[in-house]
RNA sequence: GGGCGCAUAGCUCAGUUGGCUAGAGCGCUUCCCUUACAAGGAAGAUGUCGGGGGUUCGAGUCCCUCUGCGCCCA
């Protein structure tokens, strides 16, 4: 007999199932599975640099419920989770919560303690702290941002085994992610390079094509005029950053541009630096662009790069590493001039050439104002700058097209959910541009692995890097010795130094896989679970972790690393916008889960079709919530007549057409969570049950009530069947709600039962249709008559189809009693639609 | 400039190989304490399926085109 309360509730069946949860065990990987009983997930590491948000609410309860799904239909799921703590969000927050920056020439101090913990006032001055007094720091604010994070994750139901838990920062993965790199560079895949990279002057870091995005901003075109060295006038280019002159290295138009075809391969000098200068030809010129022929510099932009390599120009590099003009000038130019801007920053050098121009008339007109892309670092606030620097890259198929032919086909292997998604992966892979940059100029991060022998100057060899062992890993190059030297050989002639750069956190993440599932660590876990099934993520992040990922696994197994990628969408605000902290409109989830209840935040997250961007809605949440009240009272009713009767009660046709229908539902509710679409799966269960509530159940109420009737044993069958396949297809969308009422009559949990399978039971499916038709238009007229539906009618008369006689005929008792009806007739009179004549009883 | 997506009731959205009178929820109107549920229930009104053209016996659905919005990339 079940064990039902007298009122049921939702209020606080989170934290008591939660816990219940915990305790059994029942989300614990099976590391018994065979890979073909197992459904893995690469679960998406958040950034744990803030709080988490509706968008990480709406996205992982779309995960939740496909491992649901799974779990409960006998896979044994693998659903870890991670942190990812390394990288740049996190030193922001640090120095923004302790007022400190690292600045790594200060000395260690074994007893520091912060300025602060939590909100420094706004006059205050960072101060600064060595290397590993801040990445102490980190891991301390970390520690207890993940905290947050997990209990946030359990109060919304996520059934992750929490004992997989990693983080991108810890010893396993800096130990997977150094070892990966090792076997990339072993490989041929990974090489250092001094090169012009994007750079990012804030934060003195390289940036890779990845991070960057274009902002139009507002600039202007200054018409500058070149003096032909033959004596024979002036060239005039447009350009937009003058103050990159002093870095010209040639003229270019394009090859067919008749304007400049006779003049290709003389040379001019530049305005006030008077460098003599080659007039080239490149495709890549833009006729249609100011005049038509542009000045090349080191480096204005990617097109620069791409010029001075392909022409073989020299170089003329003015930009520091800090956005500041260098203090020595290139070769041949004028020093006079070029004094005038050393130091400046990028603005002021700007300014100052403009007025220089202007004075010896080599400006011609007036600057033209325009808008026009900037490339940024998406987390930067001042334009990128190309400047050269060695650095560590992958190979992702940017500079070689049998790896980028190899990595798009990778993307057709991959099955995309929703399907169009496959687009941005294609769209990104053939428009890469170069290697994938690795290496940052940050602290927070993965160490490379690597120390370079330093020669009789002190000079790093960087063509002999000096490599650790695996079984060594992790090491950091900074405090670590490699073999063959010993500790005082640091960064003295003739002995050794530490790469000083860390790992992109692309370069770490993009192993969660291997992370997750404890990848060449002695353990057999990774076999069990890799290639993964699914990775949810984002669809801004297709360019970055996805394909990462998708290059490291290219690289390291010649596979893909998961067979579905599952693409979610964004959150908007009610008003279609962005939801954002400047704007003021963002919800805190837990504030959500309180006022509604967190089965009732999940059904408005998995209303939302997969990757399509919602809208929040606080309306949905109160549908969601009718939703979870009304499956508890449905299940409250239908224990209140006692067990359920056993297997071998003989249905009659109308429990039999309920059921049928309920078989169909099943098909399609499997066949969408199949498909990785829980919105599909909750639509259709939903909808089936609001009409087995509100029509169904209605008819056959009084029939279950009443023990001496033939046919009573069959709807309580029926109800139970129902009601307790209703608990299991909803129990992966709303688990608590469902679990709640699952264990009024379960020693354990609906997450582990079975899912659903059709019955293929023997009923037709329409037999109910003309019945409610009926019983709807005797609710009208009580309706209409603005009487209780429980009035008494004393009479109805039926008109039928004849090819709904007998379907009638079968629901007719149940009719009587749902409709309180005294006397029916029903005349099958042919017509194309059912008609009722009701007649009201006389009012008491 | 290239690619992708979206446009259905006042609002948010379903509508899967073309097929009965285009649906749901919210909101709105009217009514009902009824022994699962008043944080409930019964019922009602509301549509040029963005515009135009085409294929078809039949188009919200397929094709072409235009318009508007959004996203990705350059």
């Amino acid at each position: 007999m079940a064990n039902v309360p007298e009122k049921p509730t939702l209020d606080g069946i989170e934290q008591q199932w939660s816990a219940a949860w915990d305790k059994e065990g029942i989300y614990s990987f099976d590391r018994t599975a065979s890979r073909a009983d197992v459904f893995s997930i690469d679960t998406p590491p958040p950034t744990v640099s803030g709080s988490l948000h509706m968008g990480h609410v709406f996205s992982y309860t779309h995960t939740d419920a496909i491992a649901r799904f799974h779990r409960m239909n006998g896979k044994s799921v693998f659903y870890p989770m991670g942190w990812d703590d390394n990288g740049l969000p996190t030193e922001r927050r640090v120095q923004n919560y302790f007022g400190v920056r690292c600045d790594p020439s200060q000395p260690y101090e074994s007893d520091f303690e912060p300025p602060f913990r939590g909100d420094p006032p706004k006059d205050h001055r960072a101060i600064p702290i060595s290397r590993p007094n801040f990445l102490e720091l980190c891991d301390e604010l970390v520690a207890l941002d993940e905290q947050v994070f997990e209990d946030l994750f359990r109060r919304l139901g996520l059934s992750v085994d929490w004992s997989l838990l990693y983080a991108t920062i810890d010893e396993r993965s800096r130990r997977v992610s150094q070892r990966a790199f090792l076997r990339n560079l072993a490989r041929g895949e990974a090489y250092s390079a001094e090169a012009p990279t994007l750079w990012d002057v804030d934060f003195q870091t390289a940036v890779a094509q990845a991070e960057m995005e274009d902002r139009d901003r507002p600039g202007a075109y200054h018409k500058l005029a070149f003096h032909r060295t033959d004596g024979s006038g002036d060239i005039l280019i447009d350009t937009t950053r003058p103050e990159l002159l002093a870095a010209c290295v040639a003229l270019v138009a394009h090859p067919d541009d008749e304007r400049y075809q006779p003049i290709f391969g003389s040379t001019v000098s530049t305005p006030l630096y008077g460098v003599e200068v080659p007039v080239v030809a490149h495709p890549l010129a833009q006729p249609d662009k100011g005049t038509g022929i542009a000045m090349i510099c080191t480096f204005g932009d990617l097109t620069d790069v791409i010029w001075w390599r392909e022409l073989q120009l020299p170089t003329r590099a003015i930009i520091g590493r800090n956005g500041r003009i260098i203090a020595e000038p290139p070769s041949e130019v004028n020093t006079d001039a070029y004094a005038e801007i050393a130091g400046l920053n990028v603005k002021q050098a700007q300014r100052k050439v403009v007025e220089m121009l202007t004075e010896s008339q080599e400006l011609i007109g007036e600057p033209r104002p325009l808008e026009h892309p900037v490339k940024f670092y998406e987390r930067g606030e001042r334009p990128l700058e190309i400047v050269t620097s060695r650095q560590w890259y992958i190979s992702n198929g940017g500079r070689d097209s049998d790896t980028r032919h190899a990595l798009v086909n990778r993307g057709h292997e991959l099955t995309w959910h929703p399907d169009h998604m496959r687009h941005r992966y294609e769209n990104w892979v053939e428009g890469l541009n170069g290697d994938w940059l690795v290496s940052r100029q940050r602290f927070f991060g993965v160490p490379l692995p690597i120390w370079y022998p330093l020669d009789a100057d002190g000079e790093p060899d960087h063509d002999s890097p000096i490599l650790p062992n695996e079984s060594d890993l992790p090491i950091d190059p900074s405090t670590d010795v490699p073999a063959g030297y010993s500790a005082d050989q640091r960064d003295v002639p003739g002995g050794f130094t530490g790469d000083p750069d860390v790992l992109d956190t692309w370069a770490t993440s993009s192993l969660s896989p291997h992370i997750a599932s404890k990848w060449e660590e002695s353990d057999t876990l990774f076999s069990q679970v890799f290639p993964m099934d699914m990775r949810p993520q984002g669809h801004d992040i297709i360019r970055t972790w996805l394909f990462s990922s998708m290059v490291r696994s290219h690289h390291e197994h010649q596979e893909i690393p998961w067979q579905h990628a599952a693409l979610s969408g964004w959150i908007l605000d009610p008003d279609r916008k962005k939801m954002s902290k400047s704007k003021g409109n963002v919800v805190t989830p837990m504030a959500l889960f309180e006022s509604y209840g967190t089965d009732a935040v999940r059904y408005w997250a998995a209303s939302a079709r997969p990757g399509v961007d919602t809208a929040f809605s606080e309306d949905q949440m109160k549908v969601g919530r009718k939703l979870a009240n009304k499956l508890l009272n449905i299940t409250r009713f239908v224990h209140g007549f006692g067990s359920a009767p056993t297997n071998d009660v003989a249905l009659n046709a109308v429990d039999a057409s309920m059921l049928h229908r309920l078989d169909a539902v099943i098909a399609e509710a499997t066949a969408a969570f199949e498909e990785f679409d829980y919105a599909r799966a909750l639509e259709r269960t939903e909808s089936f049950f609001w009409w087995f509530c509100d029509d169904y159940v209605e008819l056959v109420k009084s029939r279950a009530y009443d023990t001496e009737h033939e046919h009573q044993r069959s709807a309580l069958s029926a109800l139970h069947t129902a009601v307790t396949t209703l608990q299991r297809l909803f129990a992966p969308l709303i688990p608590f709600a469902t679990e709640e009422a699952w264990r009024w009559d379960n020693e354990s949990s609906i997450h582990i039962s079975s899912w659903p399978t059709t019955t293929n039971i023997n009923g037709d499916s329409e037999l109910l249709s003309p019945i409610l038709d009926a019983l709807a238009k005797v609710r009208r007229a009580k309706t209409e008559a603005k009487v209780s539906q429980r009035a008494v009618v004393e009479s109805v008369t039926i008109s039928v189809p004849s090819g709904q006689r007998a379907a009638l005929d079968a629901g007719i008792d149940d009719l009587c009693r749902a409709g309180s009806i005294e006397t029916i007739t029903v005349n099958d009179t042919g017509s194309d639609a059912l008609t009722c004549d009701v007649t009201l009883a006389p009012k008491e």
